[in-house]
DNA sequence: GCCAACGTTGGC
DNA sequence: GCCAACGTTGGC
């Protein structure tokens, strides 16, 4: 079990598109960064706990919490010539570009915006507040996801009450 | 809009 | 393999 943090800008794609798909969940398509494909293909399990997080914004936050329901699989996206993410160098019998597919636990409201993030004393080593950092899929620390959890009013994913 | 930081590309 | 040029990310 381990725990990751997804950026996306919410203007392609929010938190609130995820909760609005049918079965609250989506494959995490479009990713072009080796470092990150990297993660996406070899690293990241079903079960696996994702912070979702909203760059390009203000503020920039952590505004929900996914999890992991495939591992890495061939993003369909870089095959197909109508969309922005189509890669004509991408072989789908040897594909450059993977996905997972995550689902939608739960809203984190009020959002964890950054400069709260930034105050978090156990959270100062985390990849998403190194200055220049720009990778989009992350990996996460148990203390960081811990952390943040109790930030964001959780108890660790299955013991709330309805 | 600005610009620092970063990843990728391509000439050599 | 080096590295300058370029394009992109993403906070502000």
């Amino acid at each position: 079990m381990a725990y990751w943090l997804f950026k996306s800008e919410p203007d392609s794609y929010s938190f609130a598109d995820l909760m609005g798909e049918a079965d609250k969940t989506t494959g995490w398509s479009g990713v072009r960064n080796f470092q990150a494909r990297n993660f996406l293909r070899d690293a990241i399990q079903v079960g696996d706990g994702v912070l979702f997080y909203h760059s390009s914004v203000t503020p920039a936050a952590i505004v929900g919490i996914a999890e992991v329901v495939k591992a890495g699989h061939p993003d369909p996206t870089a095959f197909d010539p109508g969309t922005d993410y189509h890669d004509p160098k991408s072989d789908p019998a040897k594909p450059t570009w993977f996905q997972v597919s995550i689902k939608a636990v739960r809203p984190i409201d009020p959002p964890l915006d950054l400069p709260r993030l930034k105050t978090v004393p156990e959270l100062a080593g985390m990849e998403l507040l190194r200055k220049g950092s720009r990778l989009s899929v992350q990996p996460v620390s148990d203390a960081e996801w811990k952390t943040i959890l109790s930030l964001a009013g959780g108890k660790a994913t299955k013991s709330r009450k309805g």
